[in-house]
DNA sequence: TATAGGTAGTATGTATACAAAATACAGGAG
DNA sequence: CTCCTGTATTTTGTATACATACTACCTATA
């Protein structure tokens, strides 16, 4: 019997979880709006499903912070202050802290190599227009971080809450000017962990993030 | 019209809302096991309820890591390993390390007075043998702590850790000759909330913290 | 004996039905 | 004209029905 071919029947994905993703991405992407109401009939119509898989869709994006109900009224995107992105961030940052220092512990040579790998893709990226193709080529960079931070949980709360920040993220990067500055960070946080000096990276790190953190509330008091 | 008398309508809870706490406080209690079996059918017979509010109130406990399940098979209790007890205690450090050193930013006298009652009555509760009281207490004291921080999306990661750590948590807290220090580790925080010594109340935090990792970690392990 | 295959029973996945609450709106009283 | 109220409609809450996949067990066969 070959180790081989353990034939995905992961193609099998129950309709709560595609309803699920359907639903997250277009929250992220800004088709349903913060404080849309997300009605389960309509919803059930337009993607072609009973009420059911909505609903549990719902439950799921309530617990992942995206919705917000209220019994018997229904639910809707939840909205974002920026008083809500400022704490969000707060967290983002230690946790960040925390995950780029776990790395600079266990980090191996072949992570090393796929961290410049994305490196290199992010700079590559800068070059063309594609804001979603930066933003992909960002989070990929940080995902080689995260894995080798070693703590699922830790990556599990980290994408929750970019998730959270997404939105206003991709406005950030519209901005060209910053893409130097990203890039240089990104080398240095690729450096020190090759260096494995741990104190360096997540100096680095944190002044990767707060620099967001202070681009993002920007762009939230211009939109309002 | 009167300004009073809001009237609770708030009395309403949905099922799914209802079953959601149930299930979570027998989850907590080890009233279901880690790897037990969620079967809709059954839980729904004996909560008197349709499949509906069960299947919701399983999404909820999936997407707060307190049920797993595999499509087409059905949700289980998560399982807890040393490892992911570590990795859930990193964050946590990290986090209560945040959250105090907000709380020493913002805090107010009158919060001060509601953490020296949080403090007494944990005190007071230690003369007792009833752990779970022990435990409530000394929730109600760090919940004094995370409400000052002003950061609910903060709080709602932080209880959600507990969450996670409360099983052996009890367990923990059953070993009497650790009272004292807990004891006087709340007095250093509170001392230091008063005298608002933003780096010395982060370092007695984590050292709270650290504390309590080496004592649940030792019981996972007498446990396996 | 061990294994393959079939079958009954059980569990989940999804759709639908019915009840009750919330909402919108129209008509009437003041 | 404004505000109240009653009714129709929409929406959520909950239960149930039906389809399909999984499990366990039994039987037949090599």
């Amino acid at each position: 019997m070959t180790d081989q071919l353990e034939l995905n029947m992961n193609a099998y994905l129950p309709l709560r979880d595609v309803v699920f993703n359907t639903l997250r991405e277009a929250i992220l992407k800004g088709e349903l709006k913060p404080g849309e109401r997300l009605m389960e009939l309509q919803l059930a119509s337009k993607l072609g499903v009973s009420r059911t898989p909505i609903r549990e869709a719902i439950r799921m994006l309530e617990q992942e912070g995206l919705a917000v109900t209220v019994p018997r009224k229904g639910a809707e995107v939840a909205k974002m202050t920026e008083k809500d992105m400022e704490d969000v961030l707060q967290i983002r940052k230690v946790l960040d802290e925390l995950a780029v220092g776990l790395a600079c512990d266990n980090i191996e040579e072949s992570d090393l190599e796929k961290l410049h790998v994305a490196l290199k893709n992010f700079e590559d990226s800068t070059r063309g227009h594609d804001v979603k193709k930066i933003a992909q080529a960002d989070v990929e960079f940080h995902d080689v971080i995260y894995q080798a931070a070693n703590n699922p949980k830790l990556v599990n709360i980290l994408n929750n809450l970019r998730e959270q920040i997404y939105r206003y993220r991709v406005e950030y990067l519209k901005n060209e000017t910053i893409y130097p500055t990203l890039i240089q960070e990104h080398e240095e946080i690729f450096d020190c962990l090759k260096r494995k000096d741990r104190a360096e990276v997540i100096r680095v790190m944190s002044y990767h993030v707060v620099n967001q953190e202070l681009m993002v509330k920007n762009i939230i008091r211009e939109q309002e």
